[in-house]
DNA sequence: TCACAGCCATCCAATTATGGATGACTTCAT
DNA sequence: ATGAAGTCATCCATAATTGGATGGCTGTGA
């Protein structure tokens, strides 16, 4: 006969709920589709299971017969997920995190620090960079992007979004003339191989004849040069904010409106395949709650 | 986490079979449908359950674990399956016992006789043999053992002591000195793979260069033997007294002294996951009811 | 008496799962 | 060395399932 064993499970869930549409809502199924579904095993099992009520629904003497068996694979079902648990509780192993350069050293490596604290059996490798790695192939555990992904087994699991500001060193804003314009900068830009990100097209679409003053493909080089007053870098506003204690402090925001569209936004990614794994979820959490606290300083 | 039941099922059912094909044949399923949901029970759970190979699949230590756990719900399952055929409560389906030679025939094989002739519903499978076959793998669905078990998941239901005695023929008993010692005797012994059996051992360490006149693998054949007048064996004094209408009728017990350890025990054992099934239940209780006869004969 | 809230059953567009085809790999027999 | 037979993983057209919308029913309170 092979009576399906979740119809088995939702048999168990409306006796317990004490109706369809309470099941339906503890095990978040359509209502519709717990209707069906008892409807089905009742075919099946070749007489009725339940009296239908308007109230709700009452075993009926077969319904009875079916519960202890039901109320013991529910026992076991709980033993394995226990099992499972026990197995699983404690996260360990290499989580494998990509990031763009700048949000790899000013949130991902000191979020690794304070998780090797509390967690010492995680370890976290930084992949810096801003190719695309392909994440279904194990390239990375976890990604933080700047695009949306649309791969339908990838899932965003968190994302923040921050307004894009200027920031010089002071030495170099006090030389500016009032009210400078995106011209009148000097202008801090990625090198190849990065050359194509956002920021540098950005610039070149707002400023004719573009022309960088200084690039690098080290990110802190970048910093260093701005606070030693070669000019001007874009940088998210919450990177400013949150990275209090770190490199970009002691730069200064320019007034300046870089438009309606200067909004940088960072994704954090993953496989389906590696959603529920303990490590992997276990970072996330710990990412989530930082962009938590980005969006909370923005 | 709320592991799917029905995906439970797909895992022992790979279990079971020994490969993911295998699994896909029996449950009619395809291939790739059980193969991803494997892997999709893996990504939840959050480690492999099996290992994969070109011959098939394994369980890993995760696995392993998850196995007693489905293998109750499996067993469940039935259950209600069973429940809902016959809309009685009518244990049925096939018991195995797993038992040593002469108890299979001399115990186990009159009982399942009397059993199925009550019960036509339940059929009995009976493991002759003295491995200690793996009840938690569901290799048995009871035991009759000699040695008590130590495993905290079977347990022992009931037990029954016998003093061993010496038996011969009439014939044999006729030709002996009078007060014979145990070296004046011809044994009947195991042969390989029984060898290592506790009475082989026994009149080893009784008699200085001890040599078997006979051996046999088989329980009948030594009986033969005996009755023949090849020599004497040791058995339990209760089959003697038990087996009044079967092989040891006919056969004389010898009055020789074993000495005080000579004491064996019938133990029936069963996994403590097996322990409430009906039609477990029902055999037990057949067996219990023989040990009870079986202490009122001795 | 009437409105409301809960229930269940049905319809069908949207979503998800399935499995045939396929490729890659390993093992075994010739 | 080679072909056959088994395994598993992936792709994607097709089939199956889901659940929002809806209607009908009952019980309850104003």
């Amino acid at each position: 006969m092979n009576l399906r064993w979740d119809d088995l499970k939702l048999f168990l869930a409306v006796h317990e709920q004490g109706s369809l549409s309470g099941a339906a809502r503890l095990l978040k199924l359509g209502q519709p589709t717990l209707s069906r579904r008892i409807a089905e095993l009742e075919a099946m099992v070749g007489e009725a299971l339940f009296e239908r009520q308007s109230q709700g629904a009452i075993l009926t003497a077969a319904g009875q017969k079916l519960l202890p068996a039901a109320q013991s694979m529910a026992e076991w079902a709980n033993e394995a997920e226990l099992n499972v648990k026990k197995q699983t509780y404690l996260p360990e192993g290499k989580v494998r995190i990509a990031a763009p350069p700048g949000i790899a050293y000013e949130v991902v490596a000191p979020l690794a620090a304070k998780i090797r604290r509390k967690h010492p059996q995680i370890q976290i490798e930084v992949l810096s960079g801003v190719e695309t790695l392909n994440l279904g192939r194990g390239e990375a555990d976890l990604s933080l992007r700047t695009q949306k992904p649309n791969d339908v087994d990838l899932v965003c699991i968190d994302d923040v979004s921050s307004a894009m500001r200027v920031y010089t060193s002071k030495a170099y804003a006090a030389q500016l003339p009032p009210h400078p314009g995106l011209a009148d900068l000097d202008w801090i830009c990625w090198a190849a191989p990065y050359a194509e990100l956002r920021t540098n097209q950005e610039l070149s679409a707002l400023i004719p004849n573009f022309k960088a003053a200084f690039t690098s493909d080290d990110y802190i080089v970048q910093v260093a040069a701005c606070k030693a007053g070669v000019g001007a870098m874009i940088l998210p506003q919450v990177l400013h904010h949150y990275a209090g204690l770190r490199e970009l402090h002691g730069l200064h925001e320019l007034d300046i409106d870089l438009g309606p569209d200067a909004v940088g936004s960072l994704y954090l990614v993953c496989h389906k395949r590696h959603r529920y794994l303990p490590k992997v979820q276990l970072v996330m959490d710990y990412i989530s709650r930082e962009f938590d606290s980005l969006r909370q300083d923005a």
